[in-house]
DNA sequence: GCTGTTTATCGTCAGGCAGACGACTATGAT
DNA sequence: ATCATAGTCGTCTGCCTGACGATAAACAGC
């Protein structure tokens, strides 16, 4: 086979998916969209949409996320700052037979939100919603309440990788509001990894890794008890030593 | 815009592209191949083909991979055994103008192969050889040196793929032959992260850890002194507490 | 105002693991 | 025989984590 040869190539449509993360209610929450067209009219699907013609992945990623949320990607070498999200290539699927129509080959990307008011349906979508990601990737007969296509596998990719990333990077801030307290960071892991996590060591540690987080204004606020001291994302990305995930 | 419509979706040529690396004479090195058509005539690129009309993305890097090495990629779910090499994806570049003839995504791969005797240069390449991947990451002007297309970015990625990924997994054992002795791991890890590691600590760290080698025969080879053990990749896959990379 | 509850923050202590390095062993080369 | 090269086993020290006690600062209710 002769590669690069024009008037050779099989066609493809490429298209983008979203894995829109948030944390709501102490619980990782995904994104979906409900489907207004055959196949899967009626069932939940992650948003996404064909790429143009002239238009780089990250770029179409981020004009869907915006289509869909409203929200604003800010580019990964943009650190803290902005409200806007935070957006990753995840993986790319191009199963031949993913969609029953045509050849179609996505390139999926994760993005880590803070909590939003609402999601606004935009576009051909009928509807969207925050889901449980537990909810959607609820395994049993689920006849007809998995995700469209092969999204319930993306989703799942997705939520493997922002529970790992977590682990070794700072971007649990990014699931949080500009300023918050060690208690709202440490209640994004416990929702991400759905385990507990002991307040003190969790403290010392976001405390004591360099860079990890500047004290904002040094001022308080409220979720319960004793007024916390606010932070702000440092510009540290890495961690070194990473936060341990505890086991099982 | 309304997705999934067959009628008017921009076309896209899909490619796979592989960086395959291994390690020889204590050196990273990668599979490149020189061009035989423009554009970047002459020049050396990863190599790679278009996927196929009916073909999964997998399925054509593994073929790919095969007819320019003659490498059997093996499944990730199917550890150590085979002679296979490692093979998984590593991200896709869809810039609208990384192809100056026509809109290409490439799903790069990422193939981690024990050292092979000599490239065979199959299909449209002239010719095919190993080189380090300093030498093709080299910064400078280098006019007419650097990779075609973007290849010299998605190196640089599964390079760097590559070396965070021994740190947490067993993956170093895939560039070793089936049998291999602790210090031709070591080698390895020196190679990949261009460092020196403690002998003493690096023995009891690997074989300290369960489930990442088990002795094979308990026989012995040499590579200059003292025989050393023989072992073999383990079933584990992730490494808890990780190798560390000496930092700088 | 007092008490109980909730959350934040500081400290202490023991165990595990990694880095630095000493010591000994078993080969081949000179 | 001696040296060089590699492999393997130990020791020691310092850092980090997990477990958990204790104190501080707010609020709810009596």
């Amino acid at each position: 086979m002769s590669p690069y040869d024009p008037s050779a190539y099989p066609p493809f449509a490429v298209t983008v998916d979203l894995v829109v993360l948030t944390v709501r209610r102490h619980a990782l929450c995904a994104l979906v969209v409900r489907r207004g067209e055959q196949p899967f009219q009626g069932r939940w699907a992650l948003p996404g949409g064909f790429v143009r013609g002239d238009e780089d992945l990250a770029a179409a990623a981020a004009r869907e996320l915006s289509e869909e949320t409203g929200l604003c990607a800010h580019d990964p070498a943009m650190p803290g700052a902005g409200n806007g999200a935070h957006l990753e290539q995840l993986a790319t699927y191009g199963d031949p037979k993913r969609d029953p129509r045509m050849r179609v080959v996505s390139v999926a990307h994760l993005v880590l939100a803070p909590d939003l008011p609402a999601p606004r349906a935009g576009g051909d979508a009928n509807s969207a919603r925050w889901a449980p990601v537990d909810e959607l990737l609820a395994v049993g007969d689920e006849s007809a309440a998995g995700l469209a296509f092969d999204h319930a596998r993306i989703l799942a990719d997705g939520v493997e990788r922002a529970r790992s990333k977590i682990e070794y990077s700072s971007l649990a801030t990014a699931f949080c509001p500009p300023e918050f307290t060690v208690g709202e960071l440490r209640r994004v892991y416990e929702a991400v990894w759905g385990v507990a996590l002991d307040p003190r060591n969790f403290h010392r540690k976001v405390t004591g890794t360099p860079g990890f987080l500047v004290p904002a204004g040094g001022t308080t606020t409220r979720q319960g008890g004793r007024p916390a001291q606010l932070f702000r994302a440092g510009g540290a990305t890495l961690l070194n030593p990473p936060m341990l995930r505890p086991e099982v």
